[in-house]
DNA sequence: ATAATGATCTATCACTGATAGATTTTCTGT
DNA sequence: ACAGAAAATCTATCAGTGATAGATCATTAT
């Protein structure tokens, strides 16, 4: 049950989670400023905090949203590919290029966001726990602890990868994928 | 030669550079405004301008000293560990974790500062050279490229598990340095 | 229809980076 | 040592930021 005024809430709500991101990837996270999403969803600047007790948990918002699609994507391309170490690898680092604020946004930037603890939203666990069902299965690992613990390897070293590469730092360099797989791989066998 | 003048403008930019880093380490990057860094050398906020072209700037200035470090650091271990794989590693990471805001400023913030191109500072350049030279050595490798890539791969590593662990994304695993080395020495005996 | 509740606006605060123009200090040539 | 030129520094200001208080308007329930 929901009233008329809940629906309008919600539906601005995802507005502005929906333009905060359209803005961060076209200029910017420094040009995602209340006021700017005030301008775009027709209303004036303190509206926003109606919504979101600051400026930090509508990134919030739209990070806990970028969790949600990266899951999903870990899942599709485990189930279906017949390389799925590479194939997970291909599909992270793709995600970080196509949605590079949302990335920043997701990893490196400072956040209200806890992880690994108590209040960590589920959209955060499921991306981990996605994670360790490929590493654990593909890399053979008996406990999940063991699982969860090559899956943080793994993991960050895709991080690696994508955020050097944003940052600037490194050129992308398309052989570091096979370098990376071919690693677990070998590791996981002796 | 150099006049009294010169030498009273080059020591204020020295400052204006240690405040900034000691600001950014205490309270963040954020704390660093062009008017607290004025208040904290005695002078009125356009002063800052005179030493560097916009904010950004003293950020850099910053950023190429710590690049500076991070070389002595890795040339300092090198020669002396019998491990050398693994005290690079530990040395990075330790390098992150007592100068968390230095370290974001490196290698995760947006900068001016270019990386991999013909106006990269010789500080950049130095830190990735002192890499290529330990891991080429360590990892047999023939060529130049051959190493350089491996170093790429191995400071992506290395930076996932800091950055990831900065950022509150990770927990602090020390079993995950002992594996990141162990991979490529098996990898780079094969 | 009226009273109560919630939503929205205007106006404001303290802060930010950056710049223009006036003023003061420092240096230079005599 | 002193006048003039040059450089450095200051005050004042601009446009923009996040955030909040209090007045006003719209919606809802009785």
């Amino acid at each position: 049950m929901t009233t008329p005024r809940e629906r309008r809430y919600r539906i601005r709500e995802q507005q502005i989670i929906d333009h905060a991101r359209r803005i961060a990837e076209a200029e910017g996270w420094s040009a995602v400023s209340t006021r700017r999403l005030a301008q775009e969803i027709d209303h004036s600047q303190p509206v926003i905090y109606q919504h979101f007790r600051n400026r930090e948990h509508v990134v919030a918002a739209v990070v806990r949203q970028g969790f949600a699609e990266l899951t999903e994507l870990i899942r599709e391309h485990a189930q279906q590919a017949d390389a799925p170490l590479e194939s997970l690898c291909w599909s992270y680092l793709n995600f970080s290029w196509q949605n590079p604020a949302l990335y920043e946004a997701m990893f490196t930037r400072p956040t209200a966001l806890e992880f690994a603890a108590e209040n960590t939203p589920a959209e955060l666990r499921d991306s981990f726990e996605a994670l360790v069902e490929v590493i654990g299965n593909e890399a053979g690992m008996k406990t999940y602890d063991d699982a969860a613990a090559l899956t943080e390897f793994f993991w960050a070293a895709c991080h690696g990868l994508a955020s050097l590469h944003l940052a600037g730092r490194i050129p992308a360099r398309q052989d570091q994928v096979a370098r990376l797989c071919g690693m677990i791989r070998i590791y996981s066998s002796e």
